[in-house]
RNA sequence: GCGCUCGUAGCUCAGCUGGAUAGAGUGUUUGGCUACGAACCAAAAGGUCAGGGGUUCGAAUCCCUUCGAGCGCACCA
């Protein structure tokens, strides 16, 4: 990566003066004025009490009498009040994008050490239809777990459905209050009933009970609610699975609560040493005693007896230690569950669960109506996402008259791309305003643009072209930045990865396009005459569009064949 | 009551471990298709980064505080 190895060649040089600190390079955030920065003079003053100026001046003429200085830059100064400013040469960038050329995966560096990580990223709630809330989960998991695999770790994915829980309970009593057969349990069924019988036990204790007795007996076995449990898994998994292979969303597990119900004993048994007896439940205590804030105990066991999200969860992890021995466990869920899993992770510290496993809790901001406030999920308002996806389909078809003939499997791509290109630039921790106008917007920092720029870049280039290693020539200044851009792909990638937050990701290819379509629009490249930068061009955007399409299919974008 | 998250352009959002003049898209105004695709490009306008204080050579970013919004706090998931 150029950073590392610029990082490398300062530390090389300040530990020559008698800084013995690791350096900083970031790319220039004024690129009028260089290609990197070093901002470290300030932090080595600091250190060894001298003055910045003088530190950032001895630096700079030091690298100046380098022998390999010419290798590297094209030019470095030092500015007022302390900046290091680095233009690379043209031989440096153009070496890299060769490497890039050649080696797989762009030659991004592999990890010292090749982790195992679980996802947990579904979460879909079977008693009712998939809705907006769900999409978000769904693709940054998806995607977050494309880009560790990219990086180069192993990763297992588990949809993890809600299916064990109150929910169903709630479904089986409507089920025999409305007198209905098994094969009376439809989706529409499901997602009439659900709603109704959660918000009734809100209002009714005796419904409430009810339900909560079902799910008890549920849990314990009773071979009539088991066989509607059954069917309601199947009506709903195989909607589930439909949307989500509409997204292009798979797992490597559908496992659900339930999957953990055979780990349960063998949990608790685990547990003893830690579950205490609190008003006939079992709970957990979880506080610390650094602890500022108040921090209440995990609820294992209910009182009469059934078990709960967090019995399912711990028992899940139980399975999981066992049989893959994670390094990572990645919860991507809503943010409103934070203290429930901060809960559960403290849990299994305590009981020596995971040992040398970290659990991480991935929040997702919520979606909000244009109201601002989050859609009610529970009382069934929120958009369901089959009414999502035609809708988005609708804008994109009123577009343009052509796009009506366009093949179905290249409209859905397309649909694909603005769904996921709109979400997955917001912050994943950020709440967001779920506007369908502007979601499904087709103009501007959106899915379309970048299919479109693609499209244009390959038809540039051509099927049959063979790409040529880059002579040492930079051409222009938009051919400059493009090459720059080129070379920021790595750190992009890492942080996305560090930070496990796929918008980064999103930015960069967003930025890497913007640079592409500029300069196709401002450089005819297949009209020019001089042949060496005809093939230096075409390689260059070779390699533009082999990022491109590589780190769109990272966010589950792929390319239409038309559009 | 306790806690978590957040407040950036008219709107929707970026802004990565503190760096130089806070960026996009959209909307508004204007210019550009007889050149590889105008779902595009170029330009203008638009900001007290909610208010106040502090730390620092340097703060949208870290700390404190006020105001505002959302969310969470044991038998839901």
């Amino acid at each position: 990566m150029i950073t590392k190895k610029l990082e490398a060649f300062l530390e090389q040089i300040t530990e020559e003066l008698g800084y013995k600190d690791p350096i900083r390079v970031i790319v220039s955030n004024r690129p009028e004025l260089c290609d990197y920065q070093c901002d470290d003079s300030f932090r080595l003053a600091k250190k060894y009490h001298k003055n910045p100026m003088e530190i950032g001046n001895e630096i700079v003429n030091a690298i100046k009498q380098d022998q390999s200085f010419s290798a590297y830059f094209k030019e470095v100064s030092f500015v007022a009040p302390g900046f290091i400013n680095m233009t690379l040469s043209d031989t440096l960038i153009n070496h890299e994008l060769n490497r890039m050329m050649e080696e797989e995966k762009f030659g991004i560096t592999r990890p010292s050490k090749i982790d195992t990580y679980v996802l947990d990223y579904g979460g879909a709630n079977i008693a009712k239809p998939l809705h907006i809330g769900h999409v978000r989960p769904a693709i940054v998991g998806e995607s977050m777990k494309r880009i560790i695999k990219y990086i180069g770790h192993n990763t297992i994915s588990d949809v993890h459905l809600g299916d064990y829980g109150l929910q169903i309970g709630q479904v089986i009593y409507g089920i025999l209050e409305d007198n209905k057969s098994i094969d009376d349990i439809t989706l529409d069924y499901l997602s009439y009933i659900y709603p109704k019988i959660s918000g009734l036990c809100k209002e009714d204790e005796i419904v409430k009970e009810k339900c909560a007795s079902i799910t008890k007996e549920l849990q314990d076995g009773n071979p009539e609610y088991q066989k509607l449990f059954q069917k309601i898994r199947e009506v709903s998994g195989a909607d589930c699975k439909r949307i989500y292979d509409y997204l292009g969303v798979t797992f490597d597990l559908w496992n659900g609560e339930s999957n953990a119900y055979p780990y349960i004993d063998k949990t608790t048994s685990f547990l003893k040493n830690i579950l205490e007896e609190s008003e006939g439940a079992k709970i957990i205590s979880v506080a610390e005693p650094s602890d500022k804030k108040e921090m209440p105990p995990l609820l294992y066991q209910k009182s009469n007896g059934a078990y709960l999200y967090a019995t399912t969860d711990l028992a899940t992890i139980y399975e999981r230690m066992e049989k893959y021995h994670p390094d990572y466990i990645l919860y991507v869920v809503d943010n409103r569950q934070s203290l429930y899993f901060e809960q559960v992770f403290r849990a299994c510290r305590k009981s020596g669960l995971t040992k040398n496993t970290k659990l991480e809790f991935l929040g997702l901001g919520t979606i909000n109506g244009t109201d601002g406030k989050p859609f009610k999920t529970r009382s069934g308002n929120a958009p369901k996402l089959d009414d999502l996806f035609s809708e988005i389909q609708g804008i994109f078809l009123e577009k343009k008259e052509d796009n009506k003939d366009m093949q179905q499997e290249d409209i859905d791509k397309i649909v694909n791309a603005i769904l996921k290109f709109a979400d997955l630039q917001n912050n994943r921790e950020k709440d967001y305003i779920f506007d369908i106008s502007k979601f499904a917007n087709v103009v501007g920092k959106t899915g379309p643009y970048m299919l479109y720029t693609y499209l244009r870049i390959q038809k540039i280039v051509g099927n049959e072209f063979i790409h040529t290693k880059l002579s040492d020539t930079i051409y222009n200044e938009d051919d400059r930045k493009l090459r720059l851009k080129l070379l920021q792909l790595e750190s992009a990638l890492q942080s996305a990865f560090i930070e496990r937050l796929p918008s980064y990701l999103v930015e960069y290819i967003y930025s890497l396009a913007v640079l592409a379509n500029t300069f196709y629009q401002n450089n005819h490249i297949q009209g020019l005459a001089d042949e060496q930068q005809k093939t230096d061009w075409l390689s260059l955007f070779w390699l533009t569009k082999n990022v491109l399409k590589e780190m769109l299919n990272l966010i589950m974008i792929d390319i239409p064949k038309f559009m």
